[in-house]
DNA sequence: GTGGTCTAGACCACT
DNA sequence: GTGGTCTAGACCACT
């Protein structure tokens, strides 16, 4: 999971995003243990504590769940959890985008063209998609 | 300018984005002054040295220069400036929430529509605009 | 005389500096009149209130003296006022310089160079020199 | 590090210059932390606010980077960086001193040797000069 | 502890 | 009134 540490978005939430976008994607199944604290902490050049914060949101938000021993375990329905949670974290982006967009001026398809220009510069996306 | 205070995007770069938003939009036109920092700091509710650091920003990109006495004054080419701030952060923001949402899983189909969702639910841009 | 309204030099001090040179130089001398506050604010670009503070500087330095009805008058010894003046404020500019270069390590040799790099930069002198 | 709260250039500016000659002496090395901003503003008996914001102009000049809760690290080129801006610091000022001089009607040999007097007033550099 | 952001209030140079 | 700088004190994310 890449991290970027002087994002205006904080860390533990780039963590939080990530396991939902992985959750959803189906790399982590329901039943499946999410990597511990300190992996995470070290995939990730975190620290441990920044990694609790996120797993905490996340047991929150019903994604997972603590059990003693075995780790941060995927929900039953954690993966619709996942679905949902990450289609409403793009729609808020994207409507931030819009607004800035309007009140510059821009007409729609003047940001619907940026809006697909930045398709272009994304990096591939491999055909992993599943939706 | 709405101010959101609790986002995660720091409030003097919301205002940083509103006024280049603004003088993309022609609302200020070269030579024109913005609004005085006192006054920006009423109308916003927020700290003048907050307003500060914002204008301060917007003159290291060259959109304004201040001069005591005066106000804030955009520059001649302030809108070439503006327009092209305003596309590369709408663009940062679009390819965020894209590579969000491939990390998910989502087809490209999927996240076009979560995008054109978010035009359904923006508020009305009541057809001023330009380009 | 150059104003530079962005330098951190404030814009009195730059007009005492300017006009103590002028007198130095002979381009006023004992019993001249320097030009008017009306007039040096229009040559400067400047508001009249701070070209007034610069001038009841000067006259607090014994370098001009008030009037009524007659402007600014070079004092008799005015001359050697604004020589010596001068003289104290480039030896203090230059011993900013160097220490500032020592700090940083610089050699004396090294700090010479650029010392006389600064000459060659500088715009020409036109063979007026007095002194 | 001295500060002269009462001169004419700002106190975060001498914070600037003074980090800056620091790192070019090679007192900070590439990948050292320089003092945090607590500590700088004890140090310098000035406020932690005025401290951050000299920090972040050596960030913005790449000179320096920061990371929250490691502390502001000297940048791998950060060294060459400090050399050039002093440089470039030491330059202009003495180019505004040269200027000065020659308005005054002062002769070359004239403001060279208020230079050289500059020299003899200045606090022993003690040999330690490496350039 | 460490950097980043913010509020509250002040003084200065300049118009 | 207007921008520029500074102090004092606070909270947050991160280590």
């Amino acid at each position: 999971m890449r991290i970027e540490p002087n994002s205006v978005v904080p860390i533990f939430q780039q963590i939080v995003d990530g396991i939902r976008a992985a959750v959803a994607a189906g790399v982590y199944k329901p039943g499946d243990a999410i990597p511990s604290v300190r992996a995470q902490a070290v995939a990730s050049l975190v620290n441990p504590n920044t990694v609790q914060r996120a797993y905490e949101q996340l047991e929150r938000d019903g994604l997972i769940t603590g059990r003693k021993g075995l780790g941060m375990i995927v929900q039953t329905n954690g993966r619709a959890i996942a679905l949902s949670g990450t289609a409403t974290a793009l729609s808020a982006t994207f409507a931030q985008a819009i607004q800035l967009g309007q009140e510059a001026g821009f007409s729609r398809p003047a940001i619907d063209k940026i809006y697909r220009q930045s398709w272009a510069d994304a990096p591939e996306s491999s055909g992993r998609s599943k939706t």
